[in-house]
DNA sequence: CATGAATGAGCCTTCATTCAT
DNA sequence: GATGAATGAAGGCTCATTCAT
């Protein structure tokens, strides 16, 4: 259901599918290099690969083509983490394991992590809203990981700070990677990471002994 | 040393730095308002209080004024950090004073951050270098203040991570309001991240009793 | 003979009838919303039931559109006035029922007058010619009308004058409604125009005793 | 007060009345032309003698222009009427005085009148009521005419109606001129409406004596 | 015959920047 | 030093028209 909420002149579903595809490609690597605002709807076309007025008949705004790129970014983000997150057996395993896919994910989806801190504000009221929503829902998944993992209980509040301190932990390892990837590897970084929330929890080795 | 990068046609140093500052203050409540991008030269003069014509010759480029807003914000927030990090009697109270007023000052200063946030992408290369060494210098800052505070040794490596950790986690409470904010106060969010820290680094009494 | 200047890439010649006749009864639907330039080919093609595509099969320009328009009006409101007009007993009634009939199909076709009206100018040179030609046979049976029913002569001039008078108010009933229409009734409105008419021409009972 | 309901950015209040001036001339040949449509703004900058931006600085909208230009053509009219119809001593041959300096005027404002009566739809429902309210009271004007120089009472509803003919059979004259103005000088053509019309409100020597 | 996706010229409008006063 | 009118490049978007299916 990509995308659902941005209109179009053309009838075939599955050419709308197709077309929205190729342009979500083509902005999200102009995205990443100018910017929103520095980018025009004739590059856009461009990298979509068809002409200006085709790219018009697929949406309405130049904010639909960032609308349609955030959404896909979170639909994708979202489909991997619950891929990852498909807690069978909810063991502390199952949560580091979990954890780790999910730095791992961050870590591939850099690029459209920034995208979103930088251009979500450019959406209207209404589609940031919904597009919070996507975020919170994931919030929400890191959550319940949590839950079910730790072996005690916690106090909600407390799940949902955790939660959240993962969620941006892994956003910044691609947000502030001039700063963080100067000094560790993904590997790296998602090890020290998982052994000081361990530690947090009372449940790692603390993290002295944890040896890199 | 106010945006010493930033020529003027304006002789008198006094004027400049005037000027300069009720740009900024201007500037800041558009940028909070509007993005960078949506805000206009013209807004801008008319918001400091002087034409076109006069803002021009205080700056060379709309991309200034961004340098200056964004050289201000970090000036401010280091100023303030210094104030409250100085380490006269190192200890793992001052290590949580310090870091109780640094969330303070993320709370303070939420727009501000979000102007960050959002906007640095829009500088030049070269502002951007600038602008992130001083980011780095305040991190660098939390680490000094941990390296100081904390009886037993960590790596260098983890005292950087959970510097920086502390650091983005207070931009945080600004930049995801809509999120936290619903859920905590900045005086909870506050206790928990501080209990949680000094679980983590296995000095704390752990969460489970730390009772909000 | 409905638009045989206009060319079709159909050969059924039937069907071009039927289909024209469709596009006229959208456009002119469109039309009196929202003028020629503001209505879209697309939206005629909708208001017609067919696709844009097949528009363009029985069309070359959206301009032909407009001319199909015009002539069809005229075409209908030069039948509507040959049938009040036949003069089988020419006499002053004769020439007051033709009249009175006139105004009365000035008010049914009010809009159509406004689209003529406004958009006339849109069409090119040589259609704006061919639809003046029709314009000024309309005044010619006029001219007739008076011309056959008035028993003393009349200066051709006058006549020419006369006709042309009627048929402008008749066509301003409809154009100007927003003025006349808050004071007249189409019946009140001929009453007078007709009282006023035959004083010009020195028959009537002149306007003092003409009670409404 | 010309005008006065368009926005400027210009804050010289003289200079925006020059400025509009050029405007105006310019756009009337060029709506004259080609109508509003069909005419760009970059067209009506470059004939008014300014740029594309500066045109920008004295309007908001294309819009605005048509409004300016409607607004002045409405101004001058109602001036020379008023001018021509100061009545210090009303009689019959002050009416026709009038008449004749009101069917005058309608030749010299030829263009101008068919721009009115093309383009006036293409104002916002707004600008259109202000617009009408304008010619509202001219018709007004002849009406207050008709009643202060006819020796007889008249119905109100038959000066309204009287007072609308003559009006607009002076519009006619531009509009129609195709057709009017092959058969008819204005000279003429005024001499046998004056004549006409005098024959129906029975105070004229009758259509059949009056030799042109 | 009918359809509708594709095209791109062209339009309106904005806004950073300059420079004469 | 201050002002604000002038500039024009550039951007978002529309829509008449075509043509392969």
């Amino acid at each position: 259901m990509n995308g659902s909420k941005v209109t179009s002149t053309i009838k075939d579903e599955q050419l709308i599918e197709r077309r929205r595809n190729q342009m979500i490609k083509g902005a999200v690597t102009l995205f990443k290099e100018k910017g929103f605002h520095r980018t025009t709807t004739r590059e856009i076309a461009k990298a979509s690969g068809f002409s200006i007025g085709t790219l018009y008949e697929y949406i309405r705004t130049k904010e639909d083509v960032l609308f349609l790129v955030c959404d896909s970014i979170y639909e994708k983000v979202k489909a991997r983490m619950e891929a990852a997150f498909s807690n069978e057996n909810a063991s502390l395993d199952h949560l580091v394991q979990a954890v780790r896919a999910y730095y791992l994910l961050m870590d591939e989806m850099q690029d459209e992590v920034v995208i979103m801190y930088q251009e979500m504000k450019s959406l209207s009221k209404e589609a940031q809203e919904y597009v919070m929503q996507k975020e919170k829902a994931m919030v929400t998944m890191l959550e319940q990981l949590l839950e079910d993992s730790i072996p005690h209980r916690l106090k909600q509040r407390d799940i949902s700070l955790i939660a959240n301190n993962i969620f941006i932990q892994g956003q910044m390892w691609g947000f502030r990677r001039w700063m963080l990837q100067k000094e560790f590897t993904i590997a790296s970084y998602t090890e020290r990471q998982v052994a000081f929330l361990l530690a947090g929890l009372g449940l790692g080795d603390g993290l002295r002994a944890a040896g890199c």
